[in-house]
DNA sequence: CGGTTACATGTAAGCGCTTACAAAAATTAA
DNA sequence: TTAATTTTTGTAAGCGCTTACATGTAACCG
């Protein structure tokens, strides 16, 4: 049942028939006919053919979400707010979302350009995509792709992109140390080489310490290999062995804070009266956990919800501008600390 | 740059592209002339249009992962183990995929085929499709879509579905229960309007318990509203007013349990030492909360992966006969009981 | 009432590909 | 060498839609 079936029932033109199929082009038929063939429609329950509209309109009305192709990748809660917005964005619209997973080994050869003709994509959001830093360089020289990232931010980006600040996070952990009368304070530092979070929140944590007088020496910190729970584990460990722990110990994110915890708990250390641990990333597990983790939120959910506002616009808009917008974390006092 | 332009620059006709853009079509054209175009092609990253390959080939070799439109549900962990498998599941193909959403109130007057052709897709995987009852009634009748269902199997569907089946990890509970030497064991169940679920663990709870020769009274018994931690934590609430607390509660999901034993330690009630706690789904959170969860696991990610195996080879298969494919859960012993 | 204008509908040319079929070229057989 | 095959390439007709343009019809005006 296509077009042409339907022209032919109802008598009239396939133009007509597309003419009232299209939502926007509201008066151009005549109340009579239009009454006429959308009998006909419902009929035969006729659905036009996507590709088809596709093809003929230069639009496939499908957004791609683009992440690395790890199946990991939606067991991460910073994913499921993220996907959560999204979804929460696109409700609104009627765009379709396509789901496309960039392996590493392709990554490398990718043009933004062949992913979205082979994905037959009207624009494209990137999660995670430090993973796939290969493909995304290209963004930056083609600011004027309908393209979108999300997160890790650095000063030289000049795509479109959503991101959330770390300093006003670590600013607010230090804070709340501050006035909780801490005085030793050190910190579980993140891997520099997969985003700019750890070297930010690195710099953001001294700044914070600084801000608030509290002495400071590198040694109460100790680096962690990834950004994962058995890194924190094995950070801690060393830095047990080492000796001289702080009385809280602040973390890049929070699985590096339950590898920290759980180390401690091992070794019978009571959280937080010996020591306290803060996180970064608000996790959902963070409530469950035992005890629940004082960490910071980004908030994941609306940065999700603005990227695809944004790419929504750049799609449909004439002057594709980059836009970049930032969003503020909140702490998240619970018992860790 | 299309096809067109390509053919121009390689001197070749149209058709001879085409076939040396399929892979299918390996031997049709001579290594000279492929050699040719193909430097031509790498030139200038010439990616097909894939509306146009789909108009003309009649598939668009994606598949549709259709779900109710609510953003909670990318936050179920049983989401998570299920879309990780069709992630790997999709991984040796080369379908896209894409997410369809289906709102509540839409749902009602949709057709499978309809949903197929507005999206463009192959074929289908729903995923908490009884929340989508509605539309999903088609499937009993249309058998021979390219549709398959996960999870929620009950005795009348005929269509193709992947399930896990609820008696066997019933039965392992009340077997490791039995042999703790429990006598008094009571449940926490399910609502039974929701997915057959609640009624099968119930029944299989019973069975389980009469072969081990352990006591039952409905009165062990506690019905909760909703599958969800509050109604959990509700239902504990009421059976404690009403006293007669037994020695271990089954219940009917994770999140019913994480409920019961919020309230439990509310009123300052030990677990396992003074009741102990089994719930059934294994989600992540199980591990992290304190005590850790004892419950059963369901293979989501082996269930999503044969889901979508299914459903390739319902696309690409000339007779469309309903596969039904059944899961065995298992017992993970844990701390709470 | 003829001429102008506004509105409604139809005609047909694409959109970029695939593929049946035809034609040409290369290979083999006789 | 020519005919019969096989292999390679080209031609052109779709696939199902949109839309610029042409045509037809109705309404309006002096």
């Amino acid at each position: 049942m296509n077009i042409r079936d339907i022209a032919l029932k109802a008598k009239v033109s396939v133009a007509t028939v597309s003419r009232i199929m299209d939502p926007g082009k509201k008066g151009l038929v005549s109340p009579k006919t239009r009454a006429k063939v959308e009998k006909v429609i419902q009929k035969y329950h006729f659905v036009p053919n996507r590709s088809a509209q596709a093809l003929s309109k230069h639009s496939t009305h499908t957004i791609g979400m683009v992440t690395p192709f790890s199946p990991e990748i939606v067991r991460s809660p910073y994913f499921e707010g993220l996907i959560a917005g999204i979804i929460e964005g696109i409700k609104p619209l009627s765009y379709d979302i396509k789901w496309i997973m960039v392996r590493d080994d392709e990554a490398g050869g990718l043009k933004l350009n062949d992913l979205m003709q082979r994905h037959a994509v009207d624009g494209m959001v990137f999660l995670a995509w430090r993973l796939m830093a290969e493909l995304v360089k290209e963004i930056e020289k083609r600011t004027h792709l309908p393209a979108v990232l999300i997160n890790d931010y650095d000063a030289h980006i000049r795509s479109s992109i959503v991101y959330c600040d770390n300093k006003p996070g670590m600013k607010q952990i230090c804070a709340f140390l501050a006035a909780k009368n801490y005085s030793k304070i050190g910190m579980l530092r993140g891997p520099e080489n997969v985003s700019p979070d750890a070297h930010e929140r690195y710099e953001a944590f001294k700044a914070g310490l600084k801000q608030h007088k509290i002495g400071f020496h590198e040694k109460y910190t100790e680096k962690c290999e990834r950004f994962d729970e058995q890194s924190g584990f094995h950070a801690m460990e060393r830095w047990y062995e080492r000796g001289d722990l702080p009385q809280v110990i602040v973390c890049a994110n929070d699985d590096l804070a339950w590898g920290a915890m759980r180390f401690l708990q091992k070794i019978k250390v009571r959280i937080p009266e010996q020591i306290g641990i803060v996180g970064y990333d608000d996790a959902p597990r963070s409530e469950w956990t035992h005890p629940q983790l004082t960490t910071v939120r980004q908030p994941t959910e609306e940065m999700g919800k603005a990227a695809i506002e944004t790419l929504i616009k750049l799609i449909s808009g004439k002057d594709r501008k980059p836009v970049q917008i930032k969003f503020e974390p909140q702490l998240m006092i619970r018992e860790s600390a």
